[in-house]
DNA sequence: TATGGTTGTCTATGTTAATAGACATTTCGG
DNA sequence: CCGAAATGTCTATTAACATAGACAACCATA
């Protein structure tokens, strides 16, 4: 599988960053566990084919993730390389299937507002243009690290407390759970990647020109009503998408 | 809704790149079909509080893409807008789910060789390392434009003229069919998103700096043994997944 | 045909990215 | 303790990126 290390000039993307792209992903497929460190500037360098101070500049960058940390004299050492396995499937939680990849699974709800729905979430959710629906902004880490935010929609005729009770209890299932409904099924999941926004940056503690996954997805109740439009974002270098059928 | 339109400095992204992926999201959003062309460069610069030159190199960049076309004195019309929505269920078949949304579709063979089993790819097909497996390159184009390319590994033992059939009959579908096996379903599928490498760019006529989604999957016969081992990178700005549970 | 709005081209200037080389500093093993 | 190997720091130079302003060329329309 020796993925070919090529890199490009004039595209718009600084090599600096496109190695230090290159290094990561390496480092999360496991290729440098052996020595528990990256190799020599001076071999990267030549194996990208560009100076020793532009992998310098890339591993900066990498130091700067918290990736990894130089220490002169001996080399680069690897402080992390997780990639957390995220199942998408017809009964998708978010805690629950990290299973025993992170020790802390934390859902962090950064504002909630009641909002007449807009198009698509309307017509995600079966409710009627301009009917009032619950916005709720999360972030979801593990470990202490971020690993997506989201943005869901419920309706708010059926689940008024929404906000309320999902501050209480820490997670959206038992939130469904107090407002009487006890299992729900995902009934629709589109993916899409792209270059995260400023916001997304700051959310997810990403380095700039990182890529997201925006998920957007429809829960529904066991009779097929729709119950929660989210629209997900996960930081395409955390997390790998794994897809149950 | 109202996605804010941010751009980044020193984050090793060159302003008109980031500004020609913004500007293709927004094309690939419908945000302009009213008009049928991109706002005037003045304006462009103005939302992005940058230059009008910087604007230009984002449009000539899309320009080359052959996304939009400028006119002299008129405007930059928009020329393509498509994102092809692509069904990820446990029958995918790239042709078919592509249904009506294309005119034409073509899976063109790079190359095809025998080679032994490599350690992920034994251990995803359940044969021993090293057994034999052929590999076949493909591109899989919608009306002339290049939407993925794809990797796939299958048994040799079983499938043994995989390659002489699939360029007769242009299908994996159908060369399953031609060595016994009518029905395959999918029994996984991994997501990763990342930047696209020199020779996916040129395989799938990329603009540097383009993202891809890569999609590694098993597909399997009714008894559950798989059959094809496939790794498909799929351009990101041309598709979207749907995932069907 | 005159005018306003749009893209095309040119010059100039400052900033950032990348290369090149030299040498200092630190670590580790013989 | 010495020397090889690694990172850290400095200077200098070139190419690419970004800004700024001016004006030409072209299109639509009043």
């Amino acid at each position: 599988m020796n993925a070919k290390k090529a890199v490009e000039r004039q595209t718009g993307v600084a090599l600096w960053r496109q190695i230090a792209d290159l290094i990561r992903l390496s480092i999360s497929n496991g290729d440098y566990d052996q020595m528990g460190m990256v190799p020599p500037e001076t071999v990267l360098a030549g194996q990208f084919g560009v100076n020793r101070h532009t992998v310098r500049s890339a591993l900066a960058a990498l130091a700067d993730e918290g990736l990894v940390q130089a220490i002169q004299g001996r080399g680069t050492m690897i402080q992390r390389k997780e990639r957390l396995s995220f199942p998408i499937s017809r009964r998708t939680r978010f805690s629950q299937g990290l299973g025993d990849q992170a020790r802390e699974t934390e859902a962090k709800l950064l504002s909630h507002v009641t909002l007449p729905a807009a198009g698509d979430v309307a017509t995600g959710l079966r409710i009627a243009p301009g009917a009032p629906c619950i916005q709720l902004d999360l972030v979801s880490s593990a470990d202490g690290r971020p690993v997506s935010c989201s943005t869901s929609f419920f309706p708010e005729s059926r689940f008024p407390d929404m906000a309320e009770q999902f501050e209480r209890l820490r997670s959206i299932t038992k939130a469904f759970a107090a407002h009487g409904l006890e299992d729900y099924v995902r009934i629709s999941t589109e993916l899409v990647a792209r270059h995260a926004n400023a916001d997304e940056l700051a959310l997810l503690r990403l380095s700039p020109g990182a890529i997201v996954i925006e998920a957007t997805a429809i829960n529904a109740d066991p009779d097929g009503l729709p119950v929660q439009f989210a629209r997900t974002r996960f930081a395409a270098d955390r997390v790998k998408l794994k897809i149950e059928t």
